[in-house]
RNA sequence: UCCUCCUUAGCUCAGUUGGUUAGAGCACCUGACUGUUAAUCAGGGGGUCCUUGGUUCAAGUCCAAGAGGGGGAGCCA
């Protein structure tokens, strides 16, 4: 007989149907004459309830099943006698596909800290946490090319490991077959890369920027969608040293066209998960409810999960220039009673993340889309503007999360990037194919880079970014 | 990398000014219970108090170093 999915039982309407089901004990309730179990296959959050009359012959198998443990389970489905269901299965025959030991299964039907369950991250995707969280990220995936198909864009896959070391955009992980232990040199000492696989020195991404605005200059409009590699000693919970990234690039678009999607982008994603992962999101929308009942008053959030994301997808973005920013925060009250721990003094110089929180949180309440920053504190490639001060940059920030997108218009006159490339002592020879881009057909284009996974922490709540991603990779940590 | 906090039973945590045999809830085992919803009730077993060194008559408790983890900052997505 065919195994049907819980997800399918618990939405059908009709009782006394003879089916299989295969899942995992979250818990087991015995009492003399019946025993409940609740069990789970990760289709659904919700726990299908099987029913065993508990006779002699029975007795043996039941004290063999723990939570944790794996069934199959041939029954009829019945209208549920208990209050807490609409249908369970009456069990006609159980069987034990594989047993977990209680005394060394770590999970058990109580609340774990999410420190606990990153240690046995295996393990993690069998709690309703954890199983909601990447039941989302599956559906963001999925809407994410589906947005993007639906408006023409084609997927590139740009490549992992670059041979270019000017991305600018951090540390790298280096890729190389030569042997550590004993590194073949050069005559003046240096390391002969001639000899290493490629011919030269290798690095893991840190952006699929470059090589797609590549293809944009073919394909007019495309995105990437892949892991990326930081190799950043950041400990915090926004960063990972292997994330993934969406980045699109498009060719005749400007600035304003390129905050557009960004925006449209964005709302899309929050609606579909609100649409299409209802009963995830009601879940961890309470588990976010109780877990702000442990908080003092203050530190509260004024607003829940789901009233969040429904208040992202009906208002629209405040766009401001660094430049206003910079006067709203000097003239803030907070910057005047010095509660910053950088005090805002003077142009030119980066946020820090209490002033995008201000702005975000305090100030326009709403998701920010910061625009026309200072040269100096942005990437090469970004247009310069007019007033030869700022470049046509855009940071999208959001409540608690802070910079979900970076991107800008990008520079697409050959004499003025070549410029700022030598003033930023970026190695030309090595960007000559970037370069020929703006020789050749040059366009206005624009793009951006989504980190997902801080797509992930605002969509599903979550603190931590190593809890929305299965198997996160930090500095010191790389296990599973 | 910097600041700060934490580490006690399988899990979550309590442990008073340093003082006899280190506790609770959950989990596990035994028993009770006619349908439970993280079932309930009674009983039982379970400890390298993170590691090393120090102070002291005496250290889970005080001091130092180390390891692991959390929160904040920087870098950024």
């Amino acid at each position: 007989m065919k195994r049907i999915k819980i997800a399918d039982v618990l939405k059908s309407e009709s009782f006394g149907n003879e089916i299989l089901v295969k899942g995992w004990v979250r818990t087991k309730r015995v009492s003399k004459n019946v025993c409940f179990i609740a069990l789970n296959d990760g289709s659904t959050i919700n726990n299908l309830q099987i029913v065993i009359d508990v006779t002699p012959e029975m007795e043996e198998l039941l004290a063999k099943i723990h939570t944790g443990a794996s069934l199959s389970v041939l029954g009829k489905t019945v209208e549920s006698a208990g209050s807490g269901q609409k249908v369970e299965l009456q069990c006609i025959n159980p069987e034990i596909l594989g047993q977990a030991n209680p005394d060394e299964y770590p999970l058990q039907p109580k609340r774990h800290s999410l420190e606990f369950l990153r240690e046995i991250a295996h393990l993690r995707f069998r709690t309703n946490t954890f199983s909601a969280v990447f039941r989302i990220r599956h559906a963001m995936t999925f809407a994410i090319h589906k947005f993007f198909n639906d408006k023409g864009f084609s997927n590139i896959h740009t490549p992992i490991i670059t041979g270019s070391d000017a991305e600018g955009a951090g540390e790298m992980f280096q890729v190389t077959t030569l042997d550590i232990e004993k590194m073949p040199r050069t005559e003046d000492g240096k390391i002969d890369y001639t000899q290493d696989f490629f011919g030269k020195m290798t690095n893991l991404t840190v952006s699929g920027q470059l090589e797609a605005e590549l293809a944009a200059m073919g394909l007019s409009e495309v995105y990437t969608f892949g892991p990326t590699f930081r190799a950043e000693n950041s400990n915090t919970a926004r960063h990972l040293a292997e994330f993934w990234m969406i980045e699109p690039e498009m060719a005749f678009y400007d600035i304003n066209d390129d905050m557009d999607l960004a925006e449209e982008m964005l709302q899309y994603l929050v609606k579909y998960a609100l649409e299409n992962c209802r009963e995830d999101l009601e879940f961890l929308h309470k588990r976010r409810e109780e877990e702000q009942k442990q908080k003092p008053q203050n530190e509260r959030d004024s607003m829940g999960l789901i009233d969040r994301l429904e208040f992202v997808v009906a208002n629209e973005f405040a766009r401001v220039t660094y430049t206003e920013a910079i006067d709203i925060l000097k003239n803030s009250n907070a910057n005047k009673k010095g509660q910053f721990a950088y005090p805002v003094e003077s142009w030119g110089t980066d946020l820090q993340s209490e002033h995008e929180r201000y702005l975000v949180e305090k100030h326009y309440k709403k998701p920010v889309i910061l625009i026309d920053y200072p040269k100096e504190i942005k990437a090469f490639y970004m247009k310069q503007n007019e007033d030869g001060k700022t470049v046509r940059a855009m940071d999208v920030l959001f409540p608690q999360i802070g910079e979900i997108i970076g991107g800008s218009q990008r520079e697409e006159d050959y004499e003025k990037l070549l410029n700022r490339i030598n003033e930023m002592h970026i190695p030309e020879k090595d960007m000559w194919w970037y370069l020929e881009t703006r020789k050749f057909g040059t366009v206005p284009h624009s793009g951006f880079g989504l980190g997902f996974e801080r797509l992930m922490l605002f969509v599903t709540g979550m603190g931590n970014i190593r809890d929305v991603i299965p198997f996160p990779r930090t500095p010191k940590n790389a296990e599973f």
